[in-house]
This record gives C-alpha cells, sequence and structure tokens, in this order.
DNA sequence: CGTGACTTTGGGAGCGCTCCCACTGGAAGC
DNA sequence: GCTTCCAGTGGGAGCGCTCCCAAAGTCACG
C-alpha cells in the first residue's frame, strides 16, 4: 500500500486496517473474546501472522492495570545469602506455578540499601502485580514497605513477631522437635542445637522446637550456639561445641548447611559419626547426600513452598482470599544418626 | 477540593494541580529535568510528600518505551539444572550490575514447551529492554528465538557452533588445560576426563582444553566419558572409569559437581585421593572447599561472569556497541592432587 | 411484519506518562 | 531602546492498548 516502509513494530491499529477490520474487533481477535465473526477471526489471524506482529505488553499493562509480573523479593544483608542452593529451588517451584498462570518472574535480591530502594520503588510503583517475600528479620525494614505495598503480599516463612494475612510457612518447630526426639530416641542424653540466625522467625522456630523435645524428653536443652545458615559457621559452632561440651553425643543443626560444617568438624576432631557423636541436619537439600556419612536430616518440600506461595499471590491477584498455609516436614534418616 | 474521595493512586496531574503548576513542569521536576525554578520544583516536592504519590511505572514505559527491565534466559531440559548453585552466583552479579543500571531483573527459567513459549512471547512483545541468555544446548530453540528478538541479546557462554555479536565467556580451554598440565605436573599418566554435557559450549571447549594438554604432554588423552554436570554422573562415570582402566591416577572433572562425584566413588572403590587417583574439577563453588579432601579446581569468576553480562547489555540498551568478553579461569590448588 | 433479544461492529475515551513546541518575559548585547 | 537569547512554562499530541457503549445487523416468534 502507501506506506510500503518496513516499521519496526506494526501496530494493532496496523494489524486492524490490514484486515480491513476495526481495532475493536482485532483486539477481540487477539484475545479470544467472543463477538467477532468467523470471517473476521480469521482474516486478523492472517494479518498478525502477514505483519508479524506481537502485541505491546506495556501498552497492554497500561490499559488493563496487570502488569502481568510478579516479584520475589530475597531479603539480607549481603547477596551471598542468595547462594544457599535452598532459594534456587523456591524459584524453581514458583517460576513453575507463575508459569502456568502466565505471570513473568521478577527477582529481586534486596541486600543492598539501594536495592532495598528499588524494592521500594518497585512495590509502590505498581511495576508487579503481586509480591513474594522471603528471609526477613527482625525489624527488617522490608516488613513496612510491605504494608505499604500498593499489591498483594505473600510472606515465605514468617516474619518475626507477626503473623502475616498471608503466608505459606513450613512447620519448623515440628521439624525440629522430630529430629531432636530422633536423637534422643537414638539413645542420645546430650544432644547439642546449633541453631540459625536467631533473628529469623525460622532460626528462632527451630531452636523452640528443639527445645520442647529436650524438655520433652527430661533432658536439658543445650542453650542456643547460633550459626548464620552457612557451612563454615557450622564448622565454627561445631568447634565451640566440642570445647565446651566434650561430652556432646547428638547434634541438630537448623540446616544442611551448617549440619556440614559440623559433620567437617566432628571428622577433623578424630571423632566417629554416628558412633561418637550424631547429626541431623534440616533442609534436605543436596548436600544432605553428599556429605559424609549422609546426613540424616527434615525434609522440607522447598519447591512446594515457592509453588505454594506463587499459588497464593496468583489467587490475590484474582481477587480471592486464601488462607495461610503450613507445610508439612518429614524426617529422612540416613548415616549420620 | 471538590473531589475529597480518597483515590488510590494519585497522578501527575493531581501532583502538578495540588502543586498549582502545569503537568510538564510536574513531570521535570520528578525527572530532575532542567527548565524548573527552584520555587515550583519544592511546591512539586511537596505536592509529592502530601499525596503519597509515586510515579507508574508502566506508564512511563509506554511513553519511554523502555521497559526498565533486563532478563536473563536459563535454558535446559528441566527446571532442575537451575538447581546449580553455578546459575545462583551469575544472578548475584548480575542482579548487582542491573541494581546500579536501575534495571529490574527478569528470570525466566525456560526448560518447558511452555516456558519457552512464554520467553518467545516476552522477546516479541519489548517485555523487557533486553535479554541475557544462558546455558543454550546445541540446536536450542532458544537461539531462533534470540535473533528475533526485538531488544539486544548477550550471550552467557557460547552457543554451540556459533559465535554470537555479544557475549561473556570465560575461558574454558585455558582452564581445562591448566587443569591437565596440572596433573600431569603432578606425574601422573593415565588422566582421565570426565566430560560435562557435550551438546553444550562449555562441555566441549573443556574436553577440546584437556585434550590439547594431553597432547601436547605426549599421552593419549581418554575418550570422553559423558556427565550432565550432576554430582550424581560424576560418580556414576567414575565407576564406569574405573571399572575399564583400573589403572587411572588422575581425573579431570568438567564441573566441581561431577568432581565430588567421582571423589565419593573413589572413596567408595578404597582408593586414596590423591595419593593412587588425583582429581581436578572445574568452577570452584563452594562444593569444592567442603568436598574430602578440599578440590584442587578451576576457579571461574562465576558473579563477574553475570556482571559483565549484565554490563555489556546495559551498554547495548544505552546504544553502545561492546566487545565480547571471555573471562580468564585460574587453577586453585587444593588437596585433591 | 413488528418486536424484543441477541450478536457483531467500530468509534471514542481513556490508562498515566513523556516530550515537542510555541509562548512569555527578563537579562544581556549592541 | 531594540533586538537576541534563553530559562521557565503549559498545552497538546502521542505511546499502543482495552473496553464501554451506541448503532447496525440477524433471527425467531407471535
Amino acid at each position: 500500500m502507501a506506506e510500503a516502509a518496513p516499521r519496526r513494530h506494526p501496530t494493532l491499529d496496523e494489524v486492524a486496517e490490514h484486515a480491513g477490520v476495526s481495532r475493536s474487533v482485532a483486539s477481540r481477535a487477539l484475545n479470544n473474546a467472543p463477538h467477532v465473526s468467523r470471517t473476521k477471526r480469521e482474516a486478523v489471524e492472517r494479518a498478525v501472522r502477514q505483519l508479524g506482529y506481537t502485541r505491546n505488553s506495556t501498552a497492554r499493562a497500561l490499559a488493563t492495570r496487570q502488569t502481568g509480573a510478579a516479584a520475589l523479593v530475597i531479603s539480607g544483608e549481603d547477596p551471598s545469602i542468595f547462594a544457599d542452593p535452598f532459594f534456587a529451588r523456591v524459584i524453581v517451584g514458583a517460576s513453575a506455578a507463575l508459569d502456568s498462570a502466565d505471570l513473568h518472574l521478577m527477582l529481586c535480591l534486596a541486600a543492598s540499601d539501594r536495592g532495598r530502594k528499588r524494592v521500594e520503588e518497585l512495590l509502590r510503583s505498581r511495576g508487579a502485580d503481586g509480591v513474594m517475600l522471603m528471609a526477613l528479620r527482625e525489624d527488617d525494614p522490608l516488613t513496612r514497605m510491605a504494608d505499604e505495598a500498593q499489591m498483594p503480599v505473600v510472606f515465605g516463612g514468617r516474619p518475626v513477631g507477626s503473623v502475616p494475612r498471608w503466608y505459606v510457612d513450613v512447620d519448623n518447630v515440628g521439624g525440629a522437635r522430630e529430629a531432636t526426639e530422633h536423637l534422643v530416641s537414638r539413645g542420645r542424653r546430650r544432644v547439642a542445637v546449633i541453631c540459625g540466625r536467631l533473628d529469623t522467625e525460622a532460626g528462632r522456630a527451630r531452636y523452640r522446637g528443639y527445645r520442647d523435645a529436650m524438655l520433652g524428653a527430661g533432658l536439658d536443652p543445650f542453650p542456643p550456639t547460633e550459626g548464620d545458615f552457612t557451612e563454615r559457621s557450622g564448622a565454627a559452632a561445631m568447634a565451640a561445641l566440642l570445647a565446651e561440651h566434650p561430652d556432646v553425643d547428638g547434634v541438630f543443626a537448623a540446616n544442611d548447611n551448617m549440619a556440614a560444617g559440623a559433620l567437617r568438624t566432628v571428622r577433623k576432631a578424630g571423632r566417629r559419626v554416628p558412633a561418637e557423636v550424631a547429626v541431623v541436619g534440616f533442609d534436605d537439600l543436596a548436600i544432605a547426600q553428599v556429605a559424609d556419612p549422609p546426613l540424616t536430616t527434615v525434609h522440607q518440600p522447598v519447591e512446594a513452598l515457592g509453588r505454594e506461595m506463587a499459588r497464593m499471590l496468583v489467587a490475590l491477584v484474582n481477587g480471592q482470599d486464601p488462607t495461610p498455609l503450613v507445610l508439612p516436614t518429614r524426617l529422612t534418616v540416613r548415616a549420620s544418626t
């Protein structure tokens, strides 16, 4: 026609013109909406193909007030927390669930101040349809931002000191209790604990579970020896434990990384696992199976955690009001106990 | 005023009215653009504060034709490939670089057909300003999509069989060669190789490096024993190797996961590392330090890989024409050799 | 053949922002 | 005193889409 110039991106108007219909009809045809005759629908489809048209998602987002994206925000002082494969698996689960709801995933590592600023900007400027929040710590500035967010918020794990309206968590207390009871049932009496960060709810809850189990068994719980969920901190905590309580015969570590570190220290100290010291972890990540000896651990459904967070968010975005979820854990016994 | 109704989201027009200026001035003030008097600028800032205004990022995106987001696409048959902590570290690097360019990160795990469809949709509908592509395999459908993408594309690692215009890679050949030469320098003569997937460029390049080094030392290279970059596959490959070539005295594994698996098998077979069999890995991920014995490995700058990909993309988005980058590797010697 | 009940159609008004441009008025230059 | 210049200003036209709504066409039924 007149405009043979190869425009970069054809618009819906051009498709409509090419197909000899109005913009409205073209739009309806594209969205598989009703009230379009068979002929015109086909004409539009042909025009789309000939022009290589793809709808501009930004314009659509503006008109519909839906961005088509959900954000996953991972808090933490420094970005290396994200190196924990735990998050990778959460993402796998969330990504799958978002995929089936046709939502894209925006990943925000809110480590630096700048990162947090940008998250705040995102939450306030409606750059996403909803947000999933993880790894919050005590007095985390993200908690306030979440309150002020202009969109639905789902928490992964509960924040410290408050119970949000919507969250997906794992039965940390129950899992830790079961792990500790298992050690006791193996005849251990001096069962120590290597805690995760006690400024996280998961860290606290797992200690609580340990404590409950010890008291329930009529044993003295150890005071918390705190790690930060890394292998290195587990190794250090175990060294401290061995120095102070040489008669320790069991250890519950609040995650697998720290349990692996503990294993390393115990081995280096020349003690045998599980004969002299039995060790239980938490998470059941890959490292648990690779550890030497393979780690007895509390399995938690990590992909499911991500998936359920995403599903809950999708429900919220669709105007529903889902109920919070606490996923069960399950003890997996291997050679370390 | 007349409209005392508590509107959900104030618009720029409302801010302008509240501040007694025009929309244009308000916009300029918000963007720190020139041609705004001090008084009006302050009036706008006050109005913004009073109304709790935040700019609608979608509307802005439509007007500027910039989404403010970059996508990171990770290919792969099944999503579990993403569990490899390698990607987490790439993300940490990329995220930091994108942060300083004020771009958000969209993460796409293009595992399923549906996932790939959605990536294609994203690339064609300009849902991002640019895209980083990783873990492509031979004849990967994403290669074609990348060609047709309506935005800049940066490759992480080279795709099989072609050299894209913009990429960041790691010196896989050089690293593998150095690893193998190191084994030879330790007096090993029967040095086997556990390859990564040979339908990836990294897998092939690392085998090539191994082969070069063996030939250079006047030794017979082993034919490739192929793994898939997982610990389990490394263990299996090592078992096969030991069965077929009981006299193996050195192994180069194409990544740390497989090297760790090999370590496990060797230990189970009752051979000592490194006395009887020396093992070298590739990547220098956390597992290398935790392995028993700690793994000699080819360190690659994983965060830097992500960072440089992001930087290159930012440059492209800004209309520059950066040059491809190949990052150096470095052998890190530990107790396994 | 009129009437109500649909379905199909396209015009137009947004969604909330940026940016071009024409206009004003005061300072500087001659 | 009269141009020249430019910082400051606001109107208006998009960006490309969705969706409301009024108008036109189709059909069956009494």
